[in-house]
DNA sequence: TTGTATTGTGTAAATTTTACACTATATATT
DNA sequence: AATATATAGTGTAAAATTTACACAATACAA
């Protein structure tokens, strides 16, 4: 057998969210559109698969483009197939979510693709499909987040418990007892004291720590669920 | 715009995952080929995406095909994309799960598409990435299980707690206390008492009861998490 | 030195989960 | 008809987890 007859084929475009944190909100990168089609409006970040590329390696290849970052924290999320979902021409798109440290950005390669951080609170309307596409990310985004601990994507290599915590009050939108979560991290074994403190703080310096990537590995392989209780507010 | 030009357009596939069960394990839809490509090995039910046809339709058709159901749970889990893995032509696979209740199948139909129920435990070996497809919906369905009540969706329009329960175990291959089962499920309000008794029994005959279907469009709309501690056996 | 903001530790009440004893119903067997 | 066996259904207490909040420690500014 050489090929499939009579087969419909379609191009096959790719979407990419990409979350950051500043330290106070979940952000998105976002470009407003300096080309054609839907020039001048706000989206996701996209491009077509190529020929002899793999689904993840375009959406890898993508986010390298907007961002200049590889290895990365990037998954598939869902792929969407109206019919009519591009005007232009009947297209699905595999949509993909990552996971990035905001200061790693490259500001020329930003600028160049006209993107910026916006805040999740203010995002403004996005062409097509899009708004569902993050919609759905952000569920998933919080399913994860609850069951493994990936939230250490979005932090910079050495952080404070209270940074993470404002990083999952930020995620889950909701207030988290400060004390508690503390504790709870803690007792996961991932974090691994670095002996030194945050001095950007004004007040008292909290304890810098980095992540214990053995413990990291397991979690990920399903060693134990991270925060059990946060899976419920991923839901619609 | 008219068109994107330069863009390479593949072919698209779909595949379905379709699970079922028969009062005492969970059971997977497989069909045994009778065409080409892959003549005479186990797969899962598949077909080509058309023209002017929506992803969720197209599933939808293939499913139907299959057993001639319509308005099956229908849930789209993943989209497949290395580069060879079909040996035939480079396609993507869109990949979507359902659920079904095996009595409502026609035999007819899926005697025609040589397709046969297999316990999950006796799953023969599949073509392509088949089999890891199937990994990643049974994982899917663990955790959807547990955070809304869909395996409601695999047993007829009336059950007994215990066929629950035991439809319960078979999903999550563990064993659950049958008595705080019990207890548990009643506490969501989900089920409605018919006042029948399950007649087929050998012994005591169980309480038949039916889905309070309010209550369940509610639990799918995020109104509360069905049983979130089995959440934590959706892991890898 | 005092006031304010934040980090970090302690602890008890409330809730949920878990484990298991016991009763009830139906059929088969003696 | 009595007894044995199997499954359905209810009760309850211990264990574990979650939640709520008191209090102490650190850093800087006024």
């Amino acid at each position: 057998m050489d090929s499939y007859l009579n087969g419909h084929r379609v191009l096959v475009a790719l979407d990419c969210i990409i979350f950051g944190f500043d330290g106070k909100s979940l952000k998105l990168l976002l470009i407003k559109r300096n080309f054609e089609p839907e020039v001048g409006k706000w989206s996701l970040m996209g491009g077509f698969l190529e020929e002899n590329e793999a689904l993840q390696s375009a959406a890898s290849r993508i986010l390298f483009t907007l961002t200049g970052l590889h290895n990365n924290y990037l998954e598939q999320l869902q792929t969407f197939g109206a019919v009519d979902r591009d005007p232009v021409e009947r297209t699905i798109s595999v949509v993909y979510y990552a996971l990035v440290t905001i200061d790693d950005q490259d500001p020329v390669t930003l600028q160049a693709h006209n993107a910026s951080w916006i805040d999740l609170a203010d995002k403004p309307a996005l062409i097509f499909d899009h708004d569902q596409m993050v919609e759905t990310a952000l569920r998933q985004l919080r399913y994860k987040a609850a069951m493994y601990p990936i939230g250490f994507e979005l932090l910079p290599e050495k952080f404070t418990v209270p940074q993470l915590h404002k990083l999952y009050e930020a995620i889950y939108g909701v207030q988290l007892d400060r004390r508690n979560f503390s504790r709870k991290v803690i007792a996961t074994e991932l974090l691994r004291g670095t002996g030194e403190k945050d001095e950007t703080s004004l007040t008292k310096k909290g304890q810098l720590y980095a992540l214990n990537t053995e413990k990291y590995q397991a979690y990920l392989n399903g060693y134990a669920t991270f925060m059990p209780e946060l899976a419920e507010l991923a839901k619609p």
